[in-house]
DNA sequence: CACGTAATCAAACGAACGTTTGAACCCCGG
DNA sequence: CCGGGGTTCAAACGTTCGTTTGATTACGTG
């Protein structure tokens, strides 16, 4: 029973467990998936995912944590590699853009695996499971306000709380362009190839998110 | 056993269920929302549920069409009289893009129930449940063939494909923000006013969308 | 006033859920 | 060869789920 075990050695039953969680969790949602359709899945027994992680919310957080920890330290490590290279310079915002939506864009397009996180990140935001809400923040925290304020930087003429909120356009846009991709399908009845598509989806997106992110300000009666 | 009367005669057991039904789906998501708490909250017995809609996932659909239906059918109608008003002459993006997004942001402006539906709104996009996906393409496919076809012909210069892309991220920034307020807050640390931000966030969005959709066309290899 | 239909009710249905148990198993150090 | 900790296993735990039942109440109609 250890339960929280540190970073090194996981099992090759926890990979297991979590690969086939990570997939229906995608597919499925978190609470339409059952703990007996992941260890069936997994080719493990039943009582595996209580002995080696506690519970399906533990199971739930260490899925998420996996590839959202190493993906927002890059998202740190980007950003101080930009500033180092701007040598005390404002950064250009698309600079910015692409170090925060690069990482995940291009883990999107690297693999199926990469592609089914981030479907399930996109779900993610809109997901009410309380154990999910508080890893967000949790992880998400630190990484929104820095950018937050080198986007704030950038664009001294946008005031912070328009900041926030194009950040917060600009997620939605990226989590739903990602996670979407049916809907999409369903929604226009085109057939699109998923990995073709999420290769194009990069600098498509890119594109509009610069565009709205520098769209000119709209006119808010000065209340605040 | 009714089960599946036509528009007019709701009674009142089955609005009182829909409303508790919606307000706890937006709040808790459709799977997590048991058919007790709907019937507790709704003040009605158990049965009541299966015996005005026949089903939990009937249920689910009557409170999405409630007002999904009513507000795309203003999208038409929006369309229309904008294309009638041009005389032919073709119309302005964000003609369109006030068209498409105006009623639903007013909707959500105007009342605590309209916050909430539009909140629900923006989780079903992400949403596995299969009565859910088969709700929205059949609501939705119409519609935004429609809006693409006058996007296409408002935006020569620009490919059908990539409006079509272009839609699908104005979709989820507006889906988001409609619905990710909280999210907003868990990741920003900021309090808001939920009325006076959905009042702010017309122009905001508009301003964002506007600026996405108009955009510099990205440049893709032209494979197809 | 009776009659019949619609609506509501308490109670129970079988199934599936997440979790726990205690025995069996594997493998390595003594 | 034996002993013990880490792991896997089948089985069952108690709970909650969506749904159904059959009796009971409310009510417009003849």
């Amino acid at each position: 029973m250890d339960m929280r075990r540190s970073s090194d050695s996981v099992s090759d039953t926890q990979l297991r467990i979590m690969d086939a969680a990570q997939s229906l969790f995608a597919a499925h949602g978190f609470e339409a998936t059952s703990m007996r359709m992941i260890t069936t899945t997994a080719g493990v027994n039943l009582a595996a995912v209580n002995y080696h992680f506690g519970s399906k919310d533990a199971l739930v957080q260490a899925v998420l944590r996996r590839h959202l920890v190493p993906l927002n330290a890059q998202r740190m490590a980007d950003l101080d590699e930009a500033e180092r290279r701007a040598a005390g310079a404002p950064l250009k915002a698309h600079v910015i853009v692409e170090c925060f939506f690069g990482g995940s864009l291009r883990m999107a397009s690297a693999s199926e695996q990469g592609r089914e996180f981030m479907r399930l990140l996109g779900r993610t935001f809109t997901e009410p499971l309380p154990a999910v809400r508080r890893c967000l923040a949790q992880e998400y925290g630190p990484v929104v306000a820095r950018y937050r304020d080198a986007f704030s930087r950038a664009l001294p003429a946008v005031p912070l709380q328009e900041i926030v909120w194009r950040l917060h356009f600009m997620f939605g846009a990226t989590s739903y362009a990602v996670s979407g991709i049916d809907t999409l399908q369903a929604l226009t009845g085109v057939e699109v190839d998923e990995a073709q598509a999420m290769r194009d989806l990069t600098p498509r997106l890119m594109s509009f998110l610069l565009g709205g992110l520098r769209a000119p300000l709209p006119d808010i009666g000065m209340t605040g």
